[in-house]
DNA sequence: AGCACGCCGACT
DNA sequence: GTCGGCGTGCTC
């Protein structure tokens, strides 16, 4: 027999089909991670086809060295979704296999855990075997008894308790006997509680039925903050359980503090498999085996937990689906949803996808019929959403007030810290590209023709448009209103708690950023502390956005809402009002009204108003007409290549041979093209390699000019030269 | 990705 | 004369 295999190399000059021969008892299986011989070295592989006969020829076949495990690690759709990621990542099918398994299986650094347990030999009487020890032997008198009650016990244990010499003398004995098992590195343990089942409201056990009945694969849970949405998850994944199938749900990155976790663990106990970064290697592979041979059935984790090994799959949920960590920063690129959808495809399973402000291409697919759209319009305890405030920071600075905070936001931090409620500050810093903003009338410099926020570039003191390379001047006046005074950037998070500190000297403050959340459990514990009320306000950016209640926080102020509209990126409008939308939702979810102020140098922002007023809707309809008019996705396909290369000469030469090939099926569809051009990319130097980039942008639906692109830049691949190859790329740099 | 093979420059 | 640079081809 033959199998195929795929070798561990990411390469393309290995991306390829190896044969290689077996016997039928070396347990050789489809999906089999086997080792193989490879030039002068062993390697592992993937089995991903087995056939009777091969095309190569017979004496250069060599056989398999070995097979990793008697459970294929990978299944026929996991298979199928190796070759779906390939060909829609455009990347090489050793990249695509490394997501579907655990990285810690990966050269064998990881192995199931054993511990060593000891229990009496069956075949002896306690006090007859006492009677032969010497009376002297307290220890091992007591170690006996304590077996012949209590049963097998680890060994860490019996030595604590009796000493390590009493063990070894009784197993020399034969008395006792040594036992291996296996045991499961299960994190969460002390999490277990029992949780009251909460009675869906009718609004909800609506939307579950919806997802149910609905013939569309998919559906968008559109529900405000507060609507109960996780209620709606649970039930579904409870039904699915029940219907003997299994569940995927995936939350953003920054949710997978052990609250969410508690709440699954809780209902669904030891069925739920946790799946993400904070784990050690050694849990992150037993949850993933755990998985895999069925005895977990419910996949929870971050973006990555989609390709969790399950067979069977009855549902998958992404929550918060609009969020930015669905989309990975590295190669393999792949967009999470349609990972899902190519899953649930295959399984006949419901794709839900849920949030308060669904991303430009779900809530498109939801009106125009591809999804069915549920939404949950009233929060479960029918209090209204929180009043927003906008604090113009123009005047403020007309009047002198240079400080973060606004007069406004003063006054309301003030009444709020002598109530003694909560308050939260949350810091727009989004990207590390600087853009450029007149402090007097708000205007941001934008690309003529892309509508898109220019990003500073010290090296040459010039304005450039990531998304067509166009190059302006550095302006020393604004466009629109000639004043000098103008500003890039963010400001930092320990600036604002100095300046706090200043104006608040009793208050508590907290901070949470990238600094203050390095190790393990960062964010947890300043979370935690603050939902103790061990600290009156909490300062930080994105991450204190994100699901969690405080119920005593009754004042949120955002301090430059409008930063992340300046973000050189056709997505900052969206992720503004994301954002905003998110952030405001934190402020009085109990039993005070919260409030909401949002300071900002464009008041009149129409992103900010309809953020503001939660109006998705017209947010929606505004952002889709741009979108449309600007071909930008969903209706454009961004197709970016990327050649970097340590001789730069060479590698422009390459870049212009690339743009001139390109350059003919430009000609010859120029219809479907709405952009072509090459330049230096945003970061022309990186890791010792020059970099060029050759942009497109195409009308949507033509994947097969796209895989024709990727067809011309592959041929460029070569020892001193790279091509990425990348579709809708989230960030270009 | 590695490793061998092979063809040109500097050297004891 | 040889030692060693890294461009090129191959790995079932």
């Amino acid at each position: 027999m033959f199998a195929q295999v795929i070798v561990d190399i990411i390469h393309v000059e290995v991306d390829k089909i190896f044969e290689y021969s077996f016997s039928e008892h070396d347990g050789v299986k489809l999906g089999s991670r086997v080792i193989v011989p490879f030039g002068k070295k062993m390697i592992e592989g993937i089995v991903i086809g087995i056939k009777s006969t091969s095309e190569y020829p017979v004496n250069k076949i060599k056989p398999i060295f070995k097979v990793l495990e008697d459970t294929p690690v990978l299944t026929e759709e996991t298979l199928a979704l190796t070759e779906f990621v390939c060909k829609s990542c455009y990347v090489t099918r050793a990249c695509a296999l490394r997501l579907l398994l655990p990285s810690e299986m990966r050269k064998g650094k990881i192995k199931e855990k054993y511990t060593i347990f000891y229990e009496l030999a069956s075949d002896i009487n306690v006090d007859q075997a006492i009677s032969q020890l010497k009376a002297s032997a307290k220890k091992q008198r007591e170690l006996l008894y304590f077996l012949a009650e209590n049963g097998k016990t680890s060994s860490a244990e019996l030595s604590d308790a009796f000493g390590r010499s009493a063990v070894l003398a009784l197993l020399k004995r034969q008395f006792i006997y040594e036992l291996k098992e296996q045991v499961v590195r299960s994190p969460y343990k002390q999490l277990d509680e029992q949780r009251k089942r909460v009675q869906l409201t009718a609004k909800q056990l609506e939307a579950v039925e919806s997802v149910e009945n609905s013939e569309k694969g998919t559906s968008l849970l559109f529900g405000v903050t507060g609507s109960g949405k996780t209620e709606v998850y649970l039930e579904i994944i409870d039904r699915t359980i029940k219907a003997d199938k299994t569940a995927i749900m995936l939350v953003p990155e920054i949710a997978l503090t052990p609250q969410m976790l508690k709440q699954l663990r809780a209902r669904f106990g030891d069925n739920a498999a946790i799946l993400h970064s904070g784990l050690s290697a050694g849990e992150r592979f037993d949850e993933w085996w755990r998985l895999r041979n069925g005895s977990a059935k419910i996949a929870i984790g971050a973006r990555s937990a989609i390709f969790a090994p399950l067979t069977n799959i009855g549902v998958i949920i992404i929550d918060e689906e609009h969020d930015g960590s669905y989309s990975s920063e590295s190669s393999p690129r792949y967009v999470t949803s349609e990972i899902a959808k190519f899953r649930a495809e295959y399984y006949g399973a419901k794709l839900v996808l849920g949030s308060a402000t669904p991303s430009i291409e779900s809530y498109n697919n939801a009106l125009n019929g591809k999804y069915n759209l549920i939404e949950l319009p009233e929060r479960v305890n029918k209090k209204p959403l929180p009043l927003v405030e906008i604090a113009d920071m123009r005047n403020e600075i007309r009047r002198g007030n240079n400080s973060f905070f606004s007069s406004i936001l003063k006054a309301e931090l003030s009444e709020c810290l002598e109530k003694g409620n909560q308050a939260m500050i949350f810091l727009n810093q989004r990207g590390y590209s600087k853009t450029v903003v007149c402090t007097e009338c708000g205007h941001v410099q934008k690309c003529e023709n892309c509508d898109v926020s220019l990003t500073y570039h010290r090296e040459d003191d010039s304005l450039l448009c990531h998304y067509c390379g166009a190059k302006y001047k550095m302006i020393s006046a604004c466009t629109e209103c000639g004043s000098k005074f103008l500003r890039y950037g963010g400001t930092g998070t320990e600036r604002v708690v100095e300046e706090l500190q200043t104006l608040y000297p009793n208050a508590r403050i907290l901070r949470m950023d990238r600094d203050t959340t390095q190790n393990k459990e960062g964010h947890y514990k300043i979370l935690s502390q603050f939902a103790q009320r061990k600290a009156d306000i909490l300062v930080g950016t994105q991450m204190i956005a994100k699901g969690h209640d405080f119920p005593f926080v009754t004042l949120v102020g955002i301090l430059d809402a409008d930063a992340s509209l300046f973000f050189s990126d056709f997505r900052s409008s969206e992720r503004t009002f994301q954002l905003i939308t998110q952030v405001a939702g934190r402020s009085g979810r109990a039993e005070e009204a919260g409030k909401v102020v949002l300071q900002t140098y464009q008041p009149s922002n129409s992103v900010l108003k309809h953020a503001i007023a939660y109006d998705y809707k017209n947010f929606f309809a505004q952002e889709v007409s741009i979108r449309k008019a600007t071909a930008f996705p969903p209706f454009a396909d961004i197709v970016r290549i990327l050649i970097s290369g340590e001789d730069e000469e060479k590698t422009l030469e390459v870049t212009h041979q690339l743009h001139d090939k390109v350059n003919l099926l430009y000609t010859q569809k120029r219809d479907i093209f709405r952009f072509f051009g090459s330049m230096k990319a945003p970061l022309k130097r990186l890791q010792n390699k020059f970099r060029f980039q050759v942009l497109l942008r195409l009308e949507s639906n033509h994947k097969e000019v796209i895989d024709e692109l990727y067809a011309i830049s592959n041929a460029f691949n070569s020892r001193s030269i790279q091509i990425s190859f990348e579709v809708n790329p989230n960030s270009l740099v």
